[in-house]
DNA sequence: ACAGTAACCGAAAGGCTGTCGATTAGTCAG
DNA sequence: CTGACTAATCGACAGCCTTTCGGTTACTGT
């Protein structure tokens, strides 16, 4: 075949197709995916410069743009903002847990996340963090929720105990399971809460 | 050449040069690392027999084991316990960071690594924790510890901001970047001691 | 009308993981 | 001491992967 008289191929067909794919079964490579658009791999290239890692970027943004905010809603203050960003960012990796390894062995560069960042700083500095503490405390948010999208892609990960040894390890997995919600999401919710908490604290008790 | 008077090679040499090899150029394949050892890349399965995977767990036990507790250390409580124990497991990783996307990417398996998980929540749950409760402490900092692990090896992450849009974020990075120290280091120990007051007054106040 | 660009393909270079058979060195039983 | 068995190394290879390149044909703008 030579040049199709309609494209055959677009980058957000090829993005689709690569999120359905990673959704599927975790697996991801280039000739999958153009098996998958019924192309020959060497086609993608022309639509994905990047090769590889442009379209793991894609599905990034795909994934997480749109489910980030960008901008205070109301008069809500930095904390809640913060809550609404770790919220809408973990949310969107656990919604396609096979995605996580990909985006976590990559650095961000896509333009929608990383305005989300913007976004972030922008309303701790109006709410009187100094810069560099408005910095950290960003940093500290995106560790928790990096953190926590790969515990939620990989639900059996620490808590498997084959051979009965570590009982307490053990007797703490079953009692977790046994109740009722998302283990995850609990854990998330846990240590979100805990941190804001803490960092709210922190703000008012050391702050020079 | 043939079976060799005495051996070439020991499960311990392969991890130790894995790591050397690693800790240089952070790229780790199979063939560099039996080029490094100089024999055939074929004779490493002989010592390592789940291969590739069973190297990298290999990594973990190196990095982690001896830098994590296993006990309880005097008559500290839950709260500094669970400090060491992530200044342990953190700084473990930060001492080796190309390791970490190894490390992230693989279900942890290692014994001596489990074993101070159960040692948590071992001590969580005898200091007044109901066990799943324990879990998700235990999951939190885990989250927190691989996310700042993650961020400590990929030091310039989110924060590159070459074309000047997001100035929020450019001046919040350039002012983090001004302060003495480590950088991640610094948001490690925020979000550590934010998580661990945060988690205390959780404790107080909102249990049931 | 015609040059130039764009979208497809097949082939292939260069790497990687992991397996297999061949070869030879120790080891242990009798 | 001998003979069978196990263990450590190698080279070759199958079967993946990413990416580039040249060839072919369709569209596009002048």
């Amino acid at each position: 075949m030579a040049r199709p008289t309609s494209p055959l191929l677009s980058r957000g067909g090829i993005l689709a197709a690569a999120l359905e794919l990673v959704d599927a079964d975790g697996d991801f490579t280039m000739p999958r995916l153009a098996r998958a658009l019924g192309v020959s791999s060497s086609s993608l290239y022309h639509h994905v410069p990047g090769g590889r890692s442009d379209v793991v970027e894609g599905l990034r943004n795909l994934v997480c743009a749109g489910r980030m905010p960008t901008e205070r809603t109301g008069s809500e203050g930095w904390r809640a903002f913060a809550e609404h960003w770790a919220r809408g960012y973990r949310g969107a990796m656990a919604a396609h847990p096979h995605v996580v390894p990909l985006l976590t062995t990559q650095t961000v560069s896509d333009p929608a996340v990383l305005a989300s960042y913007e976004a972030l700083v922008h309303v701790l500095v109006q709410d009187g963090f100094d810069d560099a503490t408005a910095l950290h405390v960003v940093a500290v948010l995106d560790c928790f929720v990096l953190g926590s999208a790969l515990d939620a892609g990989a639900p059996a990960q620490v808590w498997a105990d084959d051979d009965g040894s570590r009982p307490h390890l053990s007797r703490a997995v079953d009692a977790a399971r046994s109740r009722p919600g998302d283990r995850s999401a609990t854990t998330f919710e846990l240590g979100l809460t805990s941190l804001l908490t803490g960092l709210e604290s922190a703000r008012e008790g050391g702050d020079a």
